[in-house]
DNA sequence: GCCTTAAAGCTAATGACAGTAGCCGTGGAC
DNA sequence: GTCCACGGCTACTGTCATTAGCTTTAAGGC
């Protein structure tokens, strides 16, 4: 038998296959081996199971959305760099729902390390709008709370009404950089 | 044998019993069936399948909460109203965190109806501010969004964090009340 | 008070999974 | 060339959901 060059980042690949092609609910060991030409308890020479599995690939989806996020914030400050977090990320989410709905269906704690560089993401951007400590925390849980709810009923098909959704998102966004805590006028980027 | 008097409400009843002390993932049919003093096939009799036992239990949870909701916001409206029922609704998943886990959890089409009782009390309430037409389905969606999401990450423990909770979510309640369009000033409540 | 009958149980069985135990070939290090 | 650890395999177990088909129960008509 030729080897199958297993490893747990392969595996990982795979699944993510899966649920871009068919849904995250069909992330099934038998179905990750036959994706990749194995019997399903060879997978366990690779992962420890399927909870680790879902857990790996929870935090390679957060590390990929926080890139996007990195990068599109990038450059801009204030209300234009929460402009571009919040659409970059309704924008994956919309891309890539099976990810997304993958990636907040995991055991918490091993993911808390990917899920903090994501917050930390958030807060830099906070942090140029001028917001520290407490009220940071605040702002995050915030604007996370709208961003997800948003992203979980739309992938979900909780908004059933044919009116535009880029325009409620829009009030959305409105919402929450209105809403936020004094900017501090850093105006514009640089020092 | 002596019959065991089940019904597909006795049979929601148990799965509500099991999902408060158990948490979601322990409803399965034969679970139920060990607190309904049956063998597991005999549920079948009374629900079709798992998943219409899921989908009957979520219907159950949403009308629950729709109770609460509509009960709270009697009387108020306007701000005052909103406050009220984001406070419900938070204060619904607090006190229920697995029933509302298990009410996000079941397939769509069969909850459009449960979901529209939902739905309309948060109508209701936006109509009380003077908000008609497509206004009222953003501002829906955004509370909707804001609140669900809170909830979601609440219960899941997304939030780490030793902040208090209360006052994120009275920061969150500020950013709605004040970024929905122009409420139609019915000055105040009563009338 | 009996008889019929449909509803409500039951047992047995199947098929999909996750997960475990233990065997064996392969290929890289030496 | 030899060795051995790694990666793959087969065989097996236990838990579920679900189906088929048999039996019991109790309610209603006579």
């Amino acid at each position: 038998m030729a080897r199958a060059g297993l490893s747990p980042d392969a595996i990982v690949d795979l699944a993510l296959q899966i649920i871009d092609e068919e849904g995250p609910t069909a992330v099934t060991l038998s179905a990750v081996a036959g994706r990749a030409g194995v019997a399903t308890p060879s997978l366990y020479k690779h992962v420890r199971n399927l909870a680790e599995l879902n857990t790996r690939v929870s935090v390679r989806v957060m590390d990929e959305l926080a890139d996007r996020l990195r990068e599109v914030v990038l450059g801009h400050s204030g209300a234009q760099a929460l402009r571009a977090f919040m659409n970059a990320w309704r924008g994956y989410v919309v891309a890539h729902p099976g990810r997304y709905a993958a990636m907040i269906q995991a055991s918490r704690p091993e993911l808390a390390e990917a899920g903090g560089r994501l917050i930390d993401i958030v807060l830099a951007v906070l942090h140029a709008y001028g917001l520290e400590g407490a009220d940071a925390i605040h702002a995050t849980r915030c604007l996370r709370a709208a961003v997800h709810g948003f992203a979980v009923l739309e992938t979900e098909g909780g908004f059933g009404l044919p009116v535009d959704l880029d325009d409620s998102y829009e009030l959305l966004t409105q919402m929450i950089i209105s809403g936020l805590p004094k900017p501090a006028q850093d105006h514009a980027d640089g020092r």
